[in-house]
DNA sequence: CCCTGATTCGC
DNA sequence: GCGAATCAGG
């Protein structure tokens, strides 16, 4: 395949909605992301900063920038001192689900007669989290614990202590031990925590 | 590992 | 001009 003037228009087209170079070369066909990276560059449309580097704006500062820049407010000088490494304070809890998520388990497993213990459990985590994650389960691979691996999800699923337990398996959200869903529920702001907490 | 765009350089 | 290979970042 090669550009032809209309393939090159669509080119333009989705790089200038934002579409990725993958993208772009799966709706085209014939070519590859890399072509068409290097297609955008040719045609000079590059920067669309989609990937990492947020940025520095004058990265190529000699610009013929007629624009008197003021220089005012230089954000070098923060008024504030803050001199906090401030090492603790995480945006997110993760809420271990060590062996949590439903499950009336506990139930076979504690003797009859004794207080069962706080079962937080659902009520603790947003509704829509936990649809999602019960629609999950059911198309989770069903992994068991020497199948687990860097990129299934380790979400545990069921009563250990019977043979009716097993992971999630589904892929891992990049980073995270756990597939999208169950991040969701994992992995809470902490506003969100405390608001419904009580 | 998946993904992203950026660059290089032989063709 | 092209794009695979490679690089760099998330």
């Amino acid at each position: 395949m090669s550009w032809t003037d209309d393939r090159v228009e669509i080119l333009k087209k989705m790089w200038g909605e934002g579409q990725s170079a993958s993208q772009i070369a799966k709706e085209l066909g014939g070519v590859t992301r890399n072509a068409v990276i290097g297609k955008v560059h040719r045609l000079g449309l590059s920067n669309r900063t989609a990937t990492a580097a947020p940025a520095a704006a004058p990265a190529t500062a000699a610009k013929p920038e007629a624009k008197a820049k003021p220089a005012a407010k230089p954000a070098a000088a923060k008024p504030k001192a803050e001199p906090a490494p401030e090492a603790a304070e995480p945006e997110a809890v993760e809420a271990v689900p060590a062996v949590r998520p439903n499950l009336p388990a506990r139930a076979k497993i504690i003797p009859a007669g004794q207080p069962l213990p706080p079962q937080p459990s659902a009520n603790e985590i947003s509704p829509e989290a936990l649809a999602k994650v019960s629609e999950v389960e059911k198309k989770s691979k069903k992994i068991g614990l020497m199948d687990l691996t860097e990129r299934t999800c380790k979400w545990p699923v069921g009563d250990p202590a019977t043979d009716d337990f097993w992971f999630c398996g589904l892929p891992v959200q990049q980073g995270k031990p756990y597939c999208e869903a169950h991040v969701g529920v994992a992995f809470q702001p902490m506003s969100a925590r405390r608001d419904r907490r009580r």
